[in-house]
RNA sequence: GGCGCAUUGGUGUAGUCGGUUAACACGCAGCCCUCUCAAGGCUGAGACCACGGGUUCGAGCCCCGUAUGCGCUGCCA
């Protein structure tokens, strides 16, 4: 039998890392059974789905390359076989109209008042006594036909224990007793989550149910579902949540755009770097193996390598430098010096577009120049807006020097400031503009002026490039060229605002 | 409150049928390389495997209890 699963996200915000961890491992499943992966969009509540949300999901989808196979299944569309699914249980007696009027719930602090009930009624709480769970039928058809509102609740057995195998988490068993009666269809005829859940799951041919262990309890009042719809049961597998920092439950709310897929596209990161990242959140391939391409992970992933204990996804919001996880960090720019240049250069052009910094001739007359230049400074960046950022003098005359620079490398030795232009006239002189012809120049001068090679050839870089760091210096004058070096040498800009030392 | 799940260095993870100096990666410190910074190479700090009891010649691995965290407990998903 060919494996069916699927990713079904609520539309309710924007793509978070958690759910984006859970589609890539449903995703990774679904290739390396040779099966389907496919999509669908939870927005049975009317009140909290946005199309937008459905589009940044899409989005983060795509970004991170994991494409569904068959149409996108919106749960709305099925409302009305989920109703026809509890009306049937009602009538084979396999749920009850419950007829207590719906409690309007604020839903501000929703949960907090759920909890404070449930310690109200401590553990003696007896899941079997609604009024209407055993009233007859003829009278509970007789009140319906008056139009009197109800829920249809679906009527758990009185002894027993639901029981599932769960792939990470094991054998799991919950006595009967433990679970309430579910409401299958709210008073207004809209059926809520579990039912429509199941419904969908059979309708698609769902094999395997891989989700966050958060329905792990969920989970035994869908197996009554399955049990009362005479359908069987899929394979389930819970994933491990993904935490903040403490422990703390990682929320939109309270750590912002930091859960957030889009955030990462935006921030520059590489989409294969993350989605090797997120991989390894909760999941190993037991070897020592970290860097992973698609076709390896694919290969290598098995519901075997899932971990039951949560993980924490690092990060220091009062930290520029931590802003996320240092390992996401880390293996970006691991992504970036490694990747073939080719699948890097499209991605730069992207950053340097938007930063205003694209020249067409790049693509052109340009093009080596361009792929040089990526491949020379790719080095040392983490993130690909370091391209238009710290490698801005690169692709502008128009830079700024950083303030480390000006004062390690420039103002520390007020000399340079003439030293500088009579390097450019030197460097003016070689001939070829070549990398061992340049280090001599830049030698001989440092030589004359009696100092270190290093001294000129950091300042020489904080003019060149704005920067303290960077690739080697000879190698930067040799691929900025004659022209771009000897002029900014002679620039006084970096020395505006220069105040003596 | 009840029920469920989890617990290996700061973080992510390895640890086969119980016998290891508890391994790897990130991060951190130092050294080498060096015009700087990365990268790379080397070294180091950091875990009595949450705690307490068992079982055993022997336990991170098995059992029980406790603590802590998380999840569920809704006519939300």
């Amino acid at each position: 039998m060919t494996e069916r699963v699927r990713f079904a996200p609520s539309p309710t915000g924007y793509l978070h890392i958690g759910a984006a961890r859970t589609a890539l491992f449903n995703y990774l499943y679904a290739r390396h059974n040779g099966g389907k992966f496919l999509l669908r969009i939870e927005d049975t509540d009317l009140q909290r789905s946005t199309d937008e949300s459905t589009r940044s999901i899409l989005e983060g989808m795509a970004w991170l390359g994991l494409e569904y196979d068959e149409e996108i299944v919106f749960q709305s569309d099925n409302a009305e076989k989920h109703r026809q699914a509890a009306l049937k249980l009602l009538e084979e007696g396999k749920a009850y109209r419950d007829f207590t009027p719906k409690a309007e719930n604020s839903d501000k602090n929703i949960k907090e008042a759920i909890a404070e009930r449930a310690r109200a009624q401590g553990g003696d709480k007896n899941m079997r006594d609604n009024p209407f769970r055993d009233l007859p039928k003829e009278e509970s058809d007789a009140r319906a036909e008056s139009g009197e509102l109800f829920a249809i609740r679906l009527k758990v057995g009185e002894t027993g224990k639901t029981s599932f195998e769960d792939a990470v988490y094991g054998t799991q068993e919950r006595d009967y007793s433990e679970i309430e009666d579910l409401v299958l269809l709210r008073s207004d005829g809209h059926p809520l989550y579990n039912l429509a859940v199941v419904c969908d799951d059979i309708e698609m041919g769902i094999t395997t149910v891989i989700r966050g262990q958060d329905h792990l309890t969920n989970t035994h009042k869908q197996v009554l579902l399955y049990e009362a719809l005479g359908a069987t049961k899929p394979k389930f597998a819970h994933v491990p949540l993904i935490l903040a920092p403490g422990g703390k439950k990682l929320s939109k709310r309270i750590h912002g755009p930091i859960v957030s897929m889009t955030t990462y596209r935006d921030e520059g990161f590489i989409a294969a770097a993350f989605r090797n990242f997120i991989a390894l959140l909760g999941w190993s391939p037991k070897t020592d193996q970290e860097i992973m391409n698609l076709p390896e992970m694919i290969d290598l992933f098995t519901l075997e390598g899932i971990n039951r204990s949560s993980a924490i996804f690092n990060f220091d919001a009062n930290n520029p430098k931590r802003w996320t996880d240092d390992k996401a960090l880390w293996m970006n720019a691991e992504y970036i010096r490694t990747m073939f240049l080719g699948e890097l250069l499209p991605l730069v052009k992207a950053e340097l577009k938007s930063a205003k910094l694209w020249r067409e001739e790049y693509e052109d007359e340009d093009r080596v120049w361009f792929e040089k230049t990526v491949d020379l400074i790719r080095s040392r960046f983490f993130t690909l807006k370091d391209f238009s950022s710290q490698g801005r003098a690169y692709f502008s005359e128009d830079f700024d020097f950083d303030e480390t620079a000006l004062k390690k490398n420039l103002y520390k030795e007020p000399k340079l400031r003439e030293w500088l232009p009579e390097l450019a006239d030197k460097l003016e002189a070689v001939e070829p503009f070549e990398h061992d012809a340049i280090q001599a120049a830049v030698s001989q001068f440092a030589e004359e002026k009696a100092v270190k090679v290093g001294l000129v050839a950091n300042a020489a870089r904080a003019a060149i490039t704005g920067q303290s760091v960077g690739a080697s210096m000879f190698e930067i004058i040799e691929h900025l060229g004659k022209m771009r070096v000897t002029n900014r040498l002679r620039s006084q800009l970096a020395w505006q605002n220069y105040q003596g030392e």
